[in-house]
DNA sequence: TTTACATATTCTCATATGGGAATATATTGA
DNA sequence: TCAATATATTCCCATATGAGAATATGTAAA
């Protein structure tokens, strides 16, 4: 069974270029995979994998709509991401307990 | 040659939970590596190698004195990151509009 | 010098992951 | 039921990386 989905895994899942920009893509509004793969320049395989590691972490949702499945950026889970990356901000402040 | 430290090279530093230790160890005040190694619990080898990550994208900054090397969490380079997280607080606005 | 200390690098091993081709699954329509 | 469409999964290959042991490098002290 898979695990919960810690920061880690988050910041692995935006660490790929791809996956942002497929993120970034998603923002907006949602989308089909054919979309994504028309809109990114990769084979459908590699899109839906990408989808599948963002999913993992909970950084899109997404919905079947007859033979579609739609995706959409999820932005309560970059949350965690953006109050890490605070602590640049606040250098002289506590810094916030690592987690695994 | 090393070629420029990207979006995605920081990503990837933050991504290991144990770096991410190593940085909020390294916020309030420049340590030694063997501070850092007596604090996390690892082999030096290992800390060493995160060091040279975390200092290939800036993310630290290093000076010696005597034999020792003293490293420092470096605030400014964590900055592209929180500026690509603030993507989610945008998103994160429509959704709040979309269900108050 | 020689010795001890502090840190970096190299080596090996195991594991994780991305890409793409081929294939499987699910849904719709004829 | 069969064919077409949309997406997911599996397989193989190449590459990247972390851990730790052993070793190398650099610095200070005796």
């Amino acid at each position: 069974m898979a695990r919960a989905a810690t920061t880690s895994d988050a910041f692995n899942a935006v660490a790929e270029s791809r996956r942002r920009d497929i993120l970034n893509y998603l923002v907006m509004r949602e989308r089909s995979v054919t979309e994504i793969v028309d809109a990114m320049e990769m084979e459908q395989p590699s899109v839906s994998k990408h989808l599948k590691v963002l999913k993992g972490v909970g950084l899109v949702e997404v919905r079947r709509e007859g033979r579609q499945m739609l995706y959409k950026a999820n932005a309560i889970a970059i949350r965690p991401l953006h109050d890490w990356t605070s602590m640049g901000e606040i250098c002289a402040q506590h810094a916030s307990q690592a987690q695994p």
